[in-house]
DNA sequence: CTCAATTTGTTCGTATGTATG
DNA sequence: ACATACATACGAACAAATTGA
């Protein structure tokens, strides 16, 4: 039995569109850069341990997604025209999400509804009495990328209903200088897409998720706002700096750098074998 | 048309698959909580517009999981138990990192070396002249959660080869008192799995995963650590604290705000339609 | 205790989709 | 393109366990 087909057995899902969806990872992580050939046919069975059939439906679906095209006698070719990835860079201080999402103010739109869930807090502040419950779906050229569920306590709603409805809720929030915030924070995991989301968001079912859950705690040990995002997972670039010596021109060195590697003599790798 | 099946026109993932993941996922978000009987299929079947079968299906892979049991005349139940979830909490200090992984220690375990390429540094740091290629897989509890490759400049590898290899490089590195660090940082995106990773990690091939790479640059402006760093999707978790009051007495404050939770009255939720 | 209602479990037959060689 | 085998999905009917009147 291949690797593959015990990937099968663990998922269920058919094999071409496993296929498929690996295919589709190396154009999109640029593994294999726009306008190259991939491998053939014949090596792809190889590669993956499956009939011919099952490679060329798996094909099949890139090119109807507009992501491969093949041309017989030829071979296979990824399209040249790539729209640039548009990244949700995660924040992770305060003041820089405030400013990221400030931007944000004109994407929410309106979804239909659904009577969801109250959603427990699971060790971080107590609930407030009563909640708003708001829904938008982010945009970012016409294409949706992240759904957002924020409950927003009823008390903090009331002081402007119209600015909570109308600009991201945690940005309105970080405006009323009374209120005072005992801690905020975020975690993120990652997931995959169930129907509904899948829906909302126009990928696969199943594909790669980001759950953001974005919590703020007043004074009083009341969490105030908490959110629930899910983004799509090829949208979302974390960035975290470990260390940092003081005098760090980054940007410049960083350019310069660049610049070096071209001119230099290739890097040896040895291959440590233990 | 439902919407399940639009997801499936758009994914082909089976119907039973699909409905399983709806139900999966109301059993984790609590929305079914432990012990609580779940609707009868008839009315499931009635909510998904499916047969009767595929709804049975459906359970039949979350009792497999181990997340449902069912009992001829009475209805199928969530289980009580739930097993505490292994998580990875990715690092956003470097003390914090190098106390974390220095546990890790006994876990690393050699794998067929493949012969991978260079991987370019993509704005960080010149490359080194010679790197020593690692490669690791992560385990805990018998099961993979991680695969390690790891590039480490071979100047610093030769100083103390038998530490490097037996246990973390970062943790050796940071040890190494003389080295001067300009800057480390690590990014995350989403991915999901390959042939190769699904099967090392034991997951089906497209599954979700976390992405890791983790660069240290020394003072001269050299790349003498990059590691590309590849978790099972389940089994990360990330904790932003994005404003924190001083004087936080957390712990304390959490335990007693669980406690509250149960004896208030129940939170209620406002829907807002815009 | 019995009966009926409820609910899960099983089995058909049929049609279509998936995967191999 | 074909033949074969198995998976998926439907609808419907029936069997078996549980509950409560």
């Amino acid at each position: 039995m291949s690797k593959l087909q015990k990937a099968y057995e663990r998922s269920r899902v058919p094999l071409y569109i496993q296929v498929a969806s690996v295919l589709r990872q190396r154009i999109e992580s640029k593994r294999w850069q726009a306008g190259q050939k991939i491998p053939t046919l014949v090596e792809l069975e190889k590669e993956f341990h499956v009939a011919r059939v099952t490679v060329r439906q798996a094909v099949e679906i890139l090119r109807e997604e507009g992501l491969l095209f093949a041309q017989q006698g030829r071979g296979t070719f990824v399209v040249d025209a790539m729209t640039p990835r548009h990244w949700v860079k995660l924040a992770t201080d305060w003041n820089v999400l405030i400013d990221m999402i400030k931007e944000n103010v004109p994407k929410r739109i309106k979804v239909e509804s659904s009577p969801d869930t109250p959603k427990l807090v699971d060790g971080e502040g107590k609930p407030a009495p009563e909640y708003v419950f708001l829904r938008s779906v982010q945009f970012k050229n016409g294409e949706p990328y992240g759904v957002v569920n924020v409950y927003l306590a009823d008390s903090i709603f009331r002081r402007n209903p119209r600015r909570f409805t109308e600009h991201p809720a945690l940005v309105v929030l970080a405006e009323c200088e009374d209120i005072r915030i005992k801690h905020a924070h975020q975690t993120l995991v990652i997931g995959s897409a169930n129907p509904e989301m899948a829906d909302l968001l126009k990928v696969a079912l199943g594909a790669p998720t980001a759950e953001c859950r974005c919590v703020v705690v007043d004074e009083n040990g009341i969490a105030i706002y908490i959110a629930d995002v899910t983004y799509r997972g090829d949208v979302v670039k974390l960035h975290i700096d470990l260390f940092a010596r003081r005098r760090s021109r980054a940007a410049i060195t960083r350019a310069r750098d660049k610049r070096h590697i071209k001119n230099e003599s290739p890097t040896r790798i040895r291959v440590l074998s233990l």
